[in-house]
DNA sequence: ATGAAAGCGCTAACAT
DNA sequence: ATGTTAGCGCTTTCAT
């Protein structure tokens, strides 16, 4: 009958529910149910055994809670870019949303890279997260978490083979939208530059402008776009060397948070300014340190509604909630400083 | 001795070691072993493990693992604002170099208040992370973990009462460069903007401007200073003002990034390019999304030294190393196109 | 109103 | 080279 026979770690000083028990003099049982408040217990026990933990310094362990009750309470956040400020931003409402429901995030990077989002994906898994927000690189790890039955809310892109609930913006009708405001304040000849062009976003954001265009009767093989190109620089260039063609461009529609910073550079070396020169609208997410409010216009990606939608849609899957359905936000149009009529107000001599 | 009286959760159709085990015809222990390639066995039963794994879908149980070998392979990293591109990039570089020693991060952003970053510091306590990179907000938090015998690493802000490694930029020395450069290149009327006077990082940088000033022969209370305010219209707006002064201020000196952004938007509503007009240098952080490298000249936090060095801070604690030294980071100023001597080329026409 | 004790899934000491 | 089993710290059933 041999005890303490193991000692895995020098486990430090740390405090267990057993030493605050005989240091209360009672059972671990009613300790942990004061704890949760599971059960009554007679005010002065109660007060018993919160001395003893203020005493002892005690501060719980989630690792063996979680063992236990075969749950976690963490949710996982994945997500493609974090420097990208779309998602900069979703990891803070998430987390917020998370927070506000007992849950802690946990939080990865997949930089873009499919065995880079394996390598999490199987981490999260192993890690026992009750759920995850996957902004999906590829298909083949959606399905995996699909197939092991845990949780999954896809967030920015979709599979229409895995059946997991998602949240996505509709792109085609923000893109509309965009090139709409700018064709209503009489723009015909405008440059669009966008990123990617085998992102599905991109995809269904230039399909948009081109439907509207073609819905007003203009012949979409005569829009001029440009693509952003991997660091910028391509549509940067393009866009100087399309600025200085006559007749010039009236107005700019970038079409993601990367094409609408070159965009701006392409301007300022060009030494035009917007809505003087030319008319410029955004596409994506602002932020105080990114591009503040209203100072451009722009189609705003509604981050927070997102972030709120993933939360809810996993917390329905964890509650075994019947009849859940996906997602489509439209985003809006927020007309900020940058777009105005063509042919507006002439340059103002500085 | 009743056997399986209880049954926590509907565990799903988790599979187990005990069920691989079975399955492969041989027992836990060896299939431990296995796994983690603690012990020589045969290839025979090598493989055998591998396709029950495989067969069965065994995808591990790290919370099981943490409680038995008493530590979790977990970090955590408190930022205080992770919308702000230096915490966003430290978040990014931080779990690079965590996930190269083999660790997962968990993060959480304490938006600058003390009572989320004590809920924040308590969570991750009682999640038992391995270690704590912060960011911290108010001393106390620190001093809790520092109490707690938690391995802990400050990094950004430190508190001299807190005897925790921390890991900072010294932003005296790096202001001073700023400072230094624009007057060597001819500049004697220069504005600076600074974010929170009541920030160290702040009051370092101004005391490093004044200090280079001094040096220089030039009276301090002659500098022009300006603080950005919480949302930076009251820098742009101040800067408007300034601009439009004779004689016009010769460079801008932005001390933040936020103070950078209002510093471009100030000069952007006042019609001067830079360097033709006016010079400018920033302080922060460059960032694909954000500044692009080069494209202004920058006193650039050395992010990925910051994280590097927070991580292995951590580790030394961790291994119980002797003689953990803080460590003081010295900024560089990356002369980028923003920036050239006093009364530069003068503006084209465009 | 309180306690005793099983057992969550795993690792590792102690067998063989 | 492989197996048996205690026990990590907690929750919760069953018993008092």
């Amino acid at each position: 009958m041999s005890r303490s026979r193991l000692k895995p770690v020098a486990s430090g000083a740390s405090v267990t529910l057993k030493d605050v028990a005989s240091r209360a003099g009672i059972s671990v049982a009613t300790v942990s149910h004061v704890i949760n408040g599971t059960r009554k217990v007679t005010d002065e026990t109660r007060a018993c055994v919160f001395a003893a933990i203020e005493e002892l310094g005690y501060s719980g362990h989630s690792i063996a809670r979680s063992l236990r009750r075969g749950r976690t309470a963490m949710l996982g956040l994945v997500v493609s870019d974090i420097e990208n400020p779309f998602f900069t931003t979703l990891a803070s409402r998430v987390q917020r949303a998370a927070a506000l429901h007992g849950y802690q995030l946990i939080f990865a990077n997949s930089e873009e890279r499919p065995d880079r989002e394996r390598e999490i994906v199987e981490a999260m898994s192993a890690q026992r997260v009750d759920g995850i927000i996957l902004a999906p690189v590829v298909q083949e790890n959606a399905e995996l978490l699909s197939k092991r039955r845990i949780p999954l809310t896809l967030v920015n892109r979709r599979f229409p083979e895995v059946a997991s609930p998602y949240v996505v913006v509709d792109d085609f009708a923000g893109a509309s939208l965009a090139f709409d405001h700018l064709w209503d304040l009489g723009h015909r000849n405008i440059v669009i530059i966008h990123g990617d062009e085998h992102r599905s976003t991109t995809i269904e954001r230039v399909a948009g402008v081109r439907d509207s265009y073609k819905r007003r009767g203009g012949p979409p093989e005569q829009i001029l776009s440009i693509n952003a190109g991997r660091s910028g620089d391509a549509g940067e260039a393009g866009l100087v060397e399309l600025l200085a063609r006559a007749p010039r461009p009236t107005a700019i529609l970038a079409l993601s948070n990367w094409s609408l910073l070159a965009a701006i550079r392409g301007l300022h070396r060009s030494l035009l300014r917007c809505p003087d020169d030319v008319s410029l609208v955004g596409y994506g997410v602002t932020s105080p340190y990114w591009i503040p409010a209203s100072s451009i216009s722009m189609v705003e990606q509604p981050v927070t509604e997102i972030a709120e939608n993933a939360v809810k849609l996993l917390l329905d899957q964890l509650a075994n909630a019947s009849n859940i359905q996906p997602v489509v936000l439209r985003p809006r149009l927020t007309v900020g400083q940058s777009s105005g009529p063509v042919g507006g107000r002439p340059r103002l001599p500085s």
